[in-house]
DNA sequence: CGCGTTCTTGACTGCTTTCAAAGATGGTGG
DNA sequence: CCACCATCTTTGAAAGCAGTCAAGAACGCG
């Protein structure tokens, strides 16, 4: 793990996931090309979206890492969820106006608008579909803090990241980016980053996880995955389960 | 704090509830006054929604309480959030068809169907606020349980259900219904039985609180308040925001 | 090459869990 | 009306996981 950005991920994240949660048809594609056109950047650290702050549009994620946090006033900060290349952010189901978490950028950041989607495009099933997962994601994390120990709730996390990561396409089989650091894991997992860094030093050891210079590898993801009892999202083109 | 099933609720919860967050019209009260007369009922302890069971249609919670859990391979459980009376249930943004946490009866529950919403009435923004709400209320779940120790986590419960009861009518300045077991209690807080028991009875001793057979009264709110820096959330007609 | 950030390490404290068992409590049937 | 039962609450002692504090090493950047 280290301070360095994230490569530039390839810049068919966004289509690739929505792609693969909805089913793109030509004029989809297109709209998603188009609206990669109008990006914006965030540089690494820099605020993206203000907690309580109008949300005036749903944008995606086209590359780099963001989180969603929430400051305490004691100082400690509890990251809400990690958003990944081909995530949407600020989607308002209706009108709701506000932020309920500040967004920041945790590498550089680049967005783009979310393109209006046709009722019954397929780009409005992947929209509809990827709000399905964050909230599957969201109920997770409430598991992850509430029933797992320290061990289990990084092992559970990477195991989810690097589902997520290669659902746009990014990483490989067994190697992944991991740009946080150790104290962001441990303000995202309910820890402190001195505990963070010995269960990770323990996984380590264990020859669960190599770790080096923000690349993750597993060795053995079928051993991660059985000693949490990870159940990955399956997702099923306009469907999704948790078997 | 006991077994006893919650009093039957007001049946203007539902109505009250959606009131507060959107404003309705005659139309929309006869909607939903129409709806409550196809109630549906659970025993306490019923499963309401299997976890990954199709979503047929939203339903709201008419009278008594439910909550969202999820059972880890250990036998563990996680209660993800507690729905109150007026809540809206199975809420698919658009058709997202699997529910990703099962629902549980905590006491005897009623539902009715949730009436659809003309686009723009003020049914239609109640929803929406509903759910953006309902976002927030699981945000700040994460944040008790990733940053907050026993007493904070049990504080900030108590008073964030003391407000949603209060927003749909129900409890009064300083007392609410509490029909939670401790046990429960622990599997919505990340903590054990035993913890919680002792924590209670620190709270009570501290005179934070007082707690009898199902109903639970704050003597001095404000000084609970500030022991956990709790941020309500304002709901301000179609807006919302944490201040 | 120097500096700031991040990662490591050690010793100590303490909150929370675990295990086990004894009281309450409320509802039920006789 | 009372005994009985299941469920829930309370208590104690001991162990353990995670936090705190402090300081040094390593790393990446300019």
């Amino acid at each position: 793990m280290s301070t360095a950005p994230a490569r530039a991920a390839a810049p068919a994240a966004l289509p690739t996931r929505l792609g693969r949660l909805g089913g793109l048809d030509a004029a989809d594609l297109a709209a998603l090309a188009r609206a990669q056109h109008d990006t914006r950047r965030s540089p690494a650290r820099r605020e993206m979206i203000a907690e309580g702050a109008a949300l005036r549009e749903r944008r995606a994620i086209v590359s780099g890492w963001a989180f969603r946090q929430r400051i305490l006033s004691d100082g400690s900060r509890q990251i809400i969820s990690v958003l990944l290349p081909g995530d949407l952010v600020g989607v308002c189901r209706h009108d709701n106006p506000v932020a309920p978490t500040s967004v920041v950028a945790l590498t550089d950041v680049v967005t783009c608008p979310a393109p209006v989607a046709t009722p019954g495009s397929g780009l409005d099933r992947a929209y509809a579909l990827s709000a399905a997962i964050d909230e599957f994601h969201l109920t997770a994390q409430v598991t992850r803090l509430g029933r797992l120990n320290a061990i289990g709730r990084v092992a559970d996390w990477l195991l989810e990241t690097h589902d997520r990561l290669r659902l746009a396409g990014l990483g490989g089989e067994e190697t992944f980016p991991m740009p946080l650091t150790q104290e962001m894991l441990a303000d995202a997992l309910g820890l402190t980053s001195v505990h963070v860094n010995r269960t990770l030093q323990a996984m380590r050891r264990d020859e669960l996880i190599h770790a080096r210079s923000g690349v993750m590898t597993f060795p053995n993801r079928a051993r991660l995955e059985d000693m949490v009892d990870y159940r990955p999202v399956r997702v099923t083109s306009n469907n999704l389960m948790s078997a």
